[in-house]
DNA sequence: CGTCAAAGTTAGCCAAGGCTAAGAATAGTA
DNA sequence: TACTATTCTTAGCCTTGGCTAACTTTGACG
């Protein structure tokens, strides 16, 4: 990861071919796969992070990072290094000793991730996995699902509503 | 993670209170969810690679490294540093310059894992996802599915049937 | 206004999982 | 049998995202 740069392109399309495939995959569209879900794990804490200073803002007015630490269940070492990652992709400000802010950019990412997150709770929920278990598997799921899935996942929500 | 100890006991569940989560959730409990994320995150990587495995021997009949490399889209070097880790964790064999093997252990996680992947594909279909994304967020979202999921999806995937 | 606990910071460590480059073994073929 | 291409191995490097330990800053309260 080039850090300032990568948010920006991956959370977009990442296009890379997605054509047929069944009951036999060429190595490289195999490849291919593995390729995005690496490229998912890199983003998913960044996500994570940006996700909660968010919650943390909309909650207690600010986020402070002993009360990342807290949630993430991590160290203030941790949170720390992280946040300054985070700035640097211009995700979030920060001066030292005050608490955390987010970048207009940074509060897109949030809202992306928190809409998803919802969807896939809803979804859950809607085909019978209990309270619990969907808010504990979507926390690992959301950041996995491609945009066409989350919309079938939202498709169903709404018409099971009906 | 300790290597050597850690697959088996993760495979198996988890543990780690599951209680009433909702609207409020305490920090330990999120926390809690955040490194259940963590954890699903370490042993990905190694069930993609024991499941692969499993798949070229019945594919080719011999699981080689540069064709675990090919697709998985990664170095022969990483490979093998790879297969080292998975021997340490009993659930490969392997001498040096010969083809690779599953363990008795192995082929139990192989299989796991191959049936968690089969049941997201199929439902993933069954929600409307058509037949590539389904493959490729599948590949994502196996690791992610707690076994209650997992259990609800393949009920949805059953009922859907009838 | 001084003290002190809580919060934040910094430095240095570790393992994982990538990579490249260079060398060794294997195996197919002239 | 000897050559050569392929495969495998090894060594060394990098980044991530954890950690601990030690230090500094902040701010609340006596």
């Amino acid at each position: 990861m080039t850090d300032s740069d990568s948010i920006k392109s991956k959370l977009g399309p990442p296009a890379e071919g997605t054509g047929a495939i069944s009951a036999h995959m060429t190595p490289d569209r195999q490849a291919s796969h593995f390729k995005r879900a690496r490229q998912a794990r890199e983003i998913e804490i960044v996500e994570d992070y940006v996700e909660l200073v968010a919650d943390l803002i909309d909650e207690q007015g600010e986020a402070r990072a002993v009360d990342i630490a807290k949630r993430l269940g991590v160290t203030g070492a941790t949170v720390n290094k992280m946040i300054s990652r985070l700035k640097q992709m211009d995700l979030v400000n920060a001066e030292p000793y005050r608490s955390i802010f987010l970048t207009k950019e940074g509060r897109t990412v949030a809202e992306a991730s928190r809409a998803r997150h919802h969807i896939v709770v809803a979804f859950l929920r809607a085909v019978g996995v209990d309270e619990a278990t969907a808010w504990a598997d979507a926390e690992g799921m959301e950041h996995r699902c491609s945009p066409e899935t989350l919309e079938a996942f939202s498709e169903f929500v709404k018409k099971q509503k009906m």
